[in-house]
DNA sequence: CGGCATGTTTCGCC
DNA sequence: AGGCGAAACATGCC
């Protein structure tokens, strides 16, 4: 679930952090530099900031990059701001740590990146080169830009973070759902009115599940998910295809 | 027990 | 060269 909307609720609570002193940590060195802590350990966190699926922490000395894959989690003084991760674990784990952070002394740690899968990430100084326009930022020119010579589907397009960063597997479900597209239709096949449906989706529903508290609040919640129920809005059974080796939800009679 | 799961990276194939 | 899709990663949960 971790996903654009994830980072940005735990960007924000991460501002926190800002002002303190990093006095030491732990990690886990399958996840982070096995010098990780040593170089940050005496710097102080200066910001916090989102690029696409990372929060990145601004220090005094290199950029800390968290990456949650799909079923990390971040802890801002023991208080997790997404209690319940769809599809991973409700316990909090301390044994699934994979990053600590510690603040003033004896207190808990200011930080901790709490992942049972290990699909996250911490780096230091990432390249966030790559990342195409981010999903708070989205018009339909950029789209119309980014989606030109690609002729796999929508959906997949959407996924891939150089196109459009933040935006996973859920969020894009949701957006195709509300812009009525098809996910299976390439995406350069798109007319200049479908991908204006689909830039204004972006742009007007993922603020409301931000405020909701993340990607599984909209229409296409885990629940609708996994069973499939008559569409929201036209009655019609939802259907599941895989896609792009992931799972899609969508509705075949208002989606074209 | 079998199958499924939100994300990224890598690799082989056109 | 670069787009594309499949596989791999790792592990909890239903």
């Amino acid at each position: 679930m971790p996903e654009g909307l994830e980072a940005e609720i735990w960007r924000s609570a991460s501002a926190a952090t800002v002002g303190r002193v990093i006095t030491g940590g732990s990690v886990d060195e399958r996840v982070a530099p096995p010098d990780f802590i040593e170089q940050v350990t005496g710097e102080w966190i200066t910001g916090v900031r989102r690029v696409g699926k990372i929060v990145l922490l601004d220090t005094t000395g290199p950029t800390i990059g968290l990456h949650f894959g799909m079923t990390g989690r971040l802890i801002v003084d023991g208080d997790a701001p997404i209690e319940r991760l769809q599809y991973a674990s409700a316990r909090d784990d301390p044994a699934w740590d994979r990053l600590a952070l510690l603040g003033h002394e004896g207190s808990a740690p200011m930080l901790r990146l709490n992942d049972p899968r290990r699909l996250g990430r911490v780096r230091l100084d990432p390249d966030t080169s790559g990342f195409g326009v981010d999903f708070t930022a989205v018009t339909a020119r950029r789209l119309t830009a980014a989606f030109a010579g690609r002729g796999s589907a929508i959906k997949t397009v959407l996924l891939d973070q150089a196109v459009v960063s933040g935006l996973g597997n859920m969020c894009a479900d949701e957006v195709l759902w509300w812009a009525g597209t098809d996910p299976h239709r390439p995406a350069s096949s798109l007319r200049a009115d479908e991908v204006s449906r689909l830039a204004s989706a972006i742009r007007r529903r993922l603020p409301i599940m931000l405020r909701r508290g993340g990607s599984h609040t909209g229409v296409l919640a885990p629940t609708v998910r996994s069973a499939c129920p008559p569409c929201e809005r036209d009655g019609h059974p939802l259907r599941r295809d895989t896609l792009g080796g992931r799972t899609a939800v969508w509705c075949p009679k208002h989606q074209h």
